[in-house]
RNA sequence: GGCGCGUUCGUCUAGUGGCCUAGGACACUGGAUUCUCAUUCCAGUAAUCAGGGGUUCGAAUCCCCUACGCGCUACCA
């Protein structure tokens, strides 16, 4: 039975490099039928955050990584960590010094052991290493104890955890066998870094899970991008949905060369996400996202219009806002439309509006346009560009007259004769 | 400094001795489609596989050395 577990320690939101850890515990559990199990490891009250607990716990649901059970908090557990590091006492193979409990490491000999990923065998000598603390002078277990006794007891196996522990991994071996425990295999993940390649952190501009969501990243999309740092699905196939990366996930595919973080990589795959969505959908997902939209019940019509236009969900309110809401003109705008008198053109514009038959059919508007830009002598796609700026004060709109279609009939007259009126007066 | 790990296009990667004059994806450039922007489709630029030595008929792939990067070196995790 394979079970795994995700710790984090709540010093702060949860961060991304922690979603690729929890990721793969989440996905090796679910292919082998095991568990997977959350463990907050809050035994350092300094660096504690407020709300990190909750943060981690909301990120991994949304991300749709549940965890099974309760999770185990250590802080909880004090006790506990108390009564093993006096065992290690009564072993004779730690003592107590300044209030703290020391755990003597052999000075001779060498820790041998391999690797889940990349089967890399690593030895350390032991000449090289020095007790340390097991138990701090506050009660608390340090992270060395506190992880032996947890994954002995939660029976985790494999161990899943940054690379940043390997050097500590000695100490874990060593620990566990003065227990006279089984020692867990372990996968060490290769570091996620920043563009300058080392740990990512804040300092990289490294966000946290829920501000990825802010920002309109699907979380979907968010995981499967952090799965493709480290490991490649069979086949290559780079678009995967959960269920196949719970089917087709390996350790022995993940490798061991740290990854930069490419958020514009994660973007395009935003975008694919958001397109293979079906129109209901993302209207559905949209509304969730955009709770304070002034129009969440007009979304709806729209979202065809730009599904093919946005790549994160927050895209959409400045592609449309002014279906909404009324256009600020911009003198600067008209300026770069290539017809000589905007006022007359639009005047024409307008008669020819007077003259179509409601309902205006998108396919009749455009050809009563091409055909008035030919009576005009300009060209095609500047009529049409002065229309989109008259109507939505923006040159990047989505189509044009399936735009106004949604906007509707008197609002696009409304609009293009305040057009007017700005290019009077300014 | 010591110890450990790592090193294939800008980025993520394929690659486990011959299929590699190194393949894919993102990004970038050009083109086609087009009312703008996107989408889509085509094409292109981009890695002497960190460098140097071996082993081998043959090495990105195995071994050694060097360089560089990162991690650890806390009563932090």
């Amino acid at each position: 039975m394979i079970k795994t577990r995700f710790a984090p320690s709540p010093t702060g939101t949860m961060h991304i490099g922690g979603v690729r850890t929890a990721l793969y515990a989440f996905l090796l559990a679910r292919k082998n039928q095991g568990t997977f199990n959350l463990r907050i490891e809050d035994t350092d009250r300094n660096r504690y955050v407020e709300g990190a607990v909750e943060d981690i716990i909301q990120s991994l649901r949304w991300l749709g990584l549940n965890f099974d059970g309760e999770p185990v908090i250590q802080s909880e557990r004090k006790e506990l960590y108390q009564k093993y590091a006096k065992e290690l006492i009564e072993k004779g193979v730690a003592y107590e010094q300044d209030g703290a409990i020391w755990f003597t490491m052999p000075k001779k000999g060498q820790v041998r052991f391999t690797d889940l990923i990349g089967k890399r065998e690593i030895s350390f000598d032991l000449a090289e290493q020095k007790d340390f603390v097991l138990l701090k002078s506050d009660g608390f277990p340090t992270y060395h104890l506190a992880h032996v006794v947890d994954d002995h007891l939660m029976e985790t196996n494999p161990v899943i955890r940054g690379d940043e522990w390997l050097s500590s991994i000695p100490k874990h071996i060593l620990t566990f066998q003065a227990f006279g425990w089984e020692i867990p295999n372990y996968a060490h993940l290769p570091l996620i870094v920043g563009t300058d390649r080392s740990k990512l952190s804040k300092r990289h501009g490294a966000k946290g899970v829920g501000e990825f969501r802010q920002d309109g990243f699907l979380p979907e999309a968010i995981l499967n991008y952090m799965a493709l740092l480290g490991w490649t699905p069979p086949g290559g196939k780079e678009i995967v949905s959960l269920d196949e990366m719970i089917r087709t996930f390996d350790l022995k595919n993940v490798h061991s060369t740290p990854a930069v973080f490419d958020i514009t990589k994660l973007e395009w795959m935003n975008g694919e996400y958001i397109r293979k969505m079906s129109d209901e959908r993302l209207s559905k997902r949209l509304r969730e996202f955009l709770v304070d939209h002034p129009a969440k019940d007009k979304i709806a019509p729209v979202v065809p219009l730009v599904k093919e236009r946005i790549k994160k969900l927050s895209d959409f309110v400045p592609l449309t806002d002014f279906l909404f809401e009324k256009p600020e003109y911009d003198r600067e705008v008209f300026n770069k439309i290539k017809i000589e008198d905007k006022k007359e053109a639009l005047d024409k514009v307008l008669y020819k509006m007077e003259s179509l038959q409601k309902p205006w059919k998108a396919e009749e508007f455009e050809k009563a346009f091409r055909k008035l830009a030919e009576d005009l002598g300009v060209k095609v796609g500047d009529m049409f560009q002065l229309i989109r700026a008259a109507v939505s004060g923006q040159l990047v709109t989505p189509p044009l007259f399936e735009s106004i279609k949604i906007l509707g009939e008197e609002k696009a007259v409304k609009r293009i004769e305040e057009a007017m009126k700005f290019l009077q007066s300014s």
